[in-house]
DNA sequence: TCACCTCCATACGGCACCGTATGGTGCTGT
DNA sequence: ACAGCACCATACGGTGCCGTATGGAGGTGA
C-alpha cells in the first residue's frame, strides 16, 4: 500500500477510537499506524478536527444503519427482529465498542451532536418495534429507552467487567432468554 | 485556603475526573483549579500516578459504599430498598457520572482494577437484594447484572442525550415504576 | 520528454503537560 | 528568638502532539 486514500484515515481512525478514546484520535501515533507521515494526513484533512468528524461521520453509517438494515432485512415479526437485534448487540463478538469510546467523551461538541443522533435513531427504531408489538405509545417509548439503557450498560460491562457477564453458550442464551422476557413483560 | 491537604487535591481531582475524563487529571491545570502551584502536588504525591490511585480509592469509598450504606440505613423490605436505590441513583440530580469517565478509561490498569472492583460489589449487591424477593440463586444474579446494566446505560444517557429520558416528575415517577416492575418481572 | 499535478516525507516552531531542582516562607517547639 | 521542618513557588529540561512550510517522488497528458 504506497498511497493511502481518505478512507485508510478513517478506518484507521476507528480502530484507534474502539480501543484508545477519543485522545487516541491523533494525527501523529495514526500516521505511525498507517506507515505514513502527518504529511499524508495533513493532505487528505484541513486539521484534526476533520479527521475526527469525517471518522464520527463513517461511525455513524457503518455502525447504526447497517446494523438496522441487517435486522429489517431478514425478516420475521417484530418479536423475532428484536430477539435477531438483541442477540446480534449483545454478543462479545460485536467487537470492540465505539460508541463506549465516545458516550465518555461526550462533552466534545462534535461527539456529542453524533452521539445524540444515533441514541435518537436507535430508541426510536426499538419503540417502533415495541409500539408493533402492542405496547401503547408511551409505554413503548418507556421500554424503548429501557431496552437502550440496557445495551449500554451491557457493552460497558462486557468491556470493563467481562467476568460478570454471563460466559458459556448455554449460560448466555439464558441471559439473553431473559432480557427478552423481561423488556416485554406486561406492563403494571 | 493558604495551606493545601491531599485530599484537597483528591476532590479537585474528583471534579476533574467527573467532567473531563481521565485526561482532565493533569497536575497542572488542577493547580491552577485550586489555586495552587505544581509544587504543592509533588510534595502530596510522588507523582501523577499517585493522585490518581488516591483518587479512584476516594471515589470507591465515596460512591459505593456510602450509598449501599445509605438504602441499608435507611431500613425497608427488599422491595422498598430496591426502590429506593434506583429512585436515587436515576435520578438526574445523583450530579456528574464519574463512573462514566471511568468506564470508558477502563484500558488504564489502574482504573480497571477498581472499576471491577465496584461492579463485583453492586451486582452483589443487587444480586442479594434480588434473592431476598424470592429470586433463586442463578436468576437473581442474572437479573442484578440486567438492573446494573439499566443503572450504566441509564447513567450514560442522562448524560449525553438527556433529551431522551422523560423530563417531568410524574413521567419520570412513571418511568421508575415501569423499569421496577420491569425487572421484577416473574421468569419465563 | 517535459511540464504538471497528486500525494507524501522531512523539518521546523509552538503548546501543554510531566517531573526535578532549589530556594523561600511561615509555623512549631524549646 | 532561633533552629528546624512542613509546605509551596519558581524555574528548568524533556516529551508528545498540533499545524505549517517546503521540497521531492511518481504518475499523467500533450
Amino acid at each position: 500500500m504506497r498511497r493511502r486514500t481518505r478512507d485508510d484515515w478513517t478506518a484507521a481512525a476507528l480502530e484507534a477510537l474502539a480501543d484508545g478514546g477519543l485522545a487516541a484520535v491523533a494525527i501523529e501515533p495514526l500516521a505511525a499506524r498507517v506507515g505514513a507521515t502527518k504529511g499524508s494526513a495533513y493532505w487528505h484533512f484541513p486539521n484534526r478536527e476533520a479527521l475526527v468528524t469525517a471518522t464520527l461521520e463513517r461511525w455513524e453509517r457503518d455502525h447504526t444503519e447497517a446494523v438496522i438494515d441487517m435486522v429489517e432485512a431478514e425478516g420475521g415479526d417484530p418479536a423475532t427482529r428484536l430477539r435477531r437485534l438483541f442477540g446480534a448487540v449483545l454478543d462479545p463478538a460485536h467487537g470492540p465498542h465505539v460508541e463506549l469510546a465516545l458516550l465518555s467523551t461526550s462533552d466534545d461538541p462534535l461527539v456529542a451532536a453524533a452521539v445524540s443522533r444515533v441514541n435518537e435513531r436507535r430508541i426510536g427504531y426499538l419503540a417502533r418495534l415495541l409500539g408493533q408489538l402492542g405496547f401503547a405509545r408511551a409505554q413503548a417509548r418507556r421500554r424503548a429507552v429501557l431496552a437502550y439503557s440496557v445495551y449500554l450498560g451491557q457493552a460497558q460491562l462486557m468491556r470493563a467487567t467481562p467476568g460478570v457477564l454471563p460466559q458459556g453458550k448455554a449460560a448466555r442464551r439464558a441471559h439473553l432468554d431473559d432480557v427478552l422476557t423481561t423488556m416485554l413483560a406486561a406492563p403494571v
